[in-house]
RNA sequence: GGUGGGGUUCCCGAGUGGUCAAAGGGAUCAGACUGUAAAUCUGACGGCUCAGCCUUCGGAGGUUCAAAUCCUCCCCCCACCA
């Protein structure tokens, strides 16, 4: 099966220019395509997740994907989709995230033996001339056509309007892909639906400057069920990176996962055969925990390596109670199969003291702040009030407990911030 | 540059001298119900040494027994005009 119907399949296409043409280019080319991405942080987080999963899905049929960096384009931010200006960035803080990033892409994708390429727009786009590119790009667009971009528009209506450096970020994508067509031969770019505008241009410009028929492919957004952008949660946005957002969170992040987006996910966000999430979409109930198990262990393999979705399983295993996984379920898993109802818990997050520091010393109000369960001392009041503080699993009545010798268990204390937030405190 | 309208607690948004830690909604958090889901219901939602106290309403001063509310200056945003 080719790649486009693989994507199409498993509900990566939004829109794509000249199917029928770019059914053809991929079947009978070894395409190179690419999507950018903005170095506005040093990790990128699952709102991306569904672009990497295309780049990975393109490089298994043979093609070769190209992780585009805006450098260049970081200095002057996209406004599409945006409702605001967004801040612009310093050249170090991009240089920073730029390495984050690139380190994060090459877990989903190979970048071995040129397989992949990895390239900073900055390396072009600096070296720009402005007369020379207004003569040069600026002739091919019209104003018209660009005012008439969603993009522009929305922000023309809006009371905060637009500035010129944002107008220009247009040109400056296309000038990305004519680049790109020009010296690696790639003639596909793919983005979020958001993108679609830019990408047009690009292709427009491509035509227009190299006589070469480009396409492009523009992914839906992916919202929750309960219409919610996908990836966003109280803390923020769900991280790729193991040092803002543990891999033992981003596994519960995927199993918490509404019941209506299951099969939408595994369909995404894992490689499991389509044949096999088929059969989930026919499961309710509690029967999809199950399902959501292998997601969440699936999604945490991917981004951060099996080692790591197998500590978390087991971690939530023990923190929830045991975790059954039938044989049958979704076979091409990797997960360890059968019930497992105990494990190690080394996942969750931990702290040291000094025991003689805590032990008839310390409220156990201060161990939920300084683990990060409360914000203060007045939400910690008010989750002891709410009974949702429990130490070792029994439920915290006073506020003004003191941590006692009992409350220790081979050295260790556990504590719980309502259903699902644990700390482990370990006394040395 | 001119004229007019604004900046309120995470967000939207009421509030024009005391009854204001500030209506209402959203988000969030806890509890109940469940399946570590959704929906629903209940409660909480600035901080603290918590029946009390302290710090908030763009910033700095001032008037007053008392200011988010009045005055002065400053900063920022928006609309229309130029």
């Amino acid at each position: 099966m080719g790649v486009l119907s693989v994507l199409k399949e498993r509900g990566f296409i939004e829109a794509t220019t000249h199917t029928q043409e770019l059914e053809d280019y991929l079947e009978n080319n070894k395409a190179t395509c690419y999507i950018g991405f903005d170095p506005t942080a040093s990790s990128l987080h699952v709102g991306s997740l569904v672009c990497i999963m295309a780049l990975a899905h393109m490089q298994r049929h043979g093609h070769r994907p190209i992780g585009l960096v805006g450098g260049g384009t970081g200095l002057i931010g996209d406004p599409s989709g945006k409702t605001e200006l967004r801040k612009v960035l310093t050249l170090d803080q991009i240089d920073e995230n730029k390495a984050g990033i690139q380190k994060q892409l090459s877990r989903f994708i190979d970048f071995s033996e040129d397989k992949a390429l990895m390239l900073d727009n900055a390396a072009w786009l600096t070296k720009l001339e402005y007369i020379t590119f207004l003569r040069d790009i600026g002739r091919h667009f019209s104003i018209n056509k660009m005012i008439k971009a969603e993009s522009v528009r929305s922000r023309m209506e809006s009371e905060d309007g637009l500035t010129f450096i944002e107008f220009n970020y247009m040109l400056l994508q296309a000038y990305d892909f004519m680049e790109l067509a020009g010296t690696h031969d790639c003639l596909l770019q793919m983005g979020g639906s958001d993108q679609w505008g830019n990408i047009v241009a690009g292709i427009d410009l491509v035509r227009r400057t190299l006589g070469k028929q480009a396409f492009g492919i523009t992914f839906p957004l992916i919202t929750t069920a309960s219409g919610i952008k996908m990836g966003k949660t109280h803390k923020g946005a769900v991280w790729l990176d193991p040092e803002r957002f543990s891999p033992y969170e981003y596994y519960q992040f995927w199993v918490n996962t509404d019941d209506q987006d299951v099969t939408k996910f595994l369909a995404l966000f894992t490689f499991l055969p389509m044949e096999e999430i088929e059969i989930v979409k026919k499961m309710d109930g509690a029967d999809l925990n199950k399902a959501k198990t292998i997601l969440a262990y699936e999604a945490t393999k991917i981004a951060h390596g099996e080692d790591e979705a197998l500590k978390s399983l087991k971690a939530s295993a023990s923190m929830f109670g045991s975790v059954e996984v039938p044989a049958d379920l979704l076979p091409s898993a990797s997960i360890p199969r059968g019930t497992l109802s105990c494990g190690t818990d080394e996942s969750v997050p931990t702290s040291t003291y000094n025991k003689g520091a805590v032990v008839d010393k310390m409220f156990v109000v201060d161990l939920f702040c300084d683990a990060d369960l409360c914000k203060s001392k007045s939400d910690a009041r008010r989750l002891i009030k709410q009974g949702g503080a429990y130490i070792n699993n029994e439920r915290l009545e006073s506020f003004e407990q003191v941590v006692v010798e009992s409350d220790v268990n081979d050295g260790e204390i556990l504590l719980r911030a309502g259903k699902k937030k644990y700390h482990k405190i370990i006394l040395k």
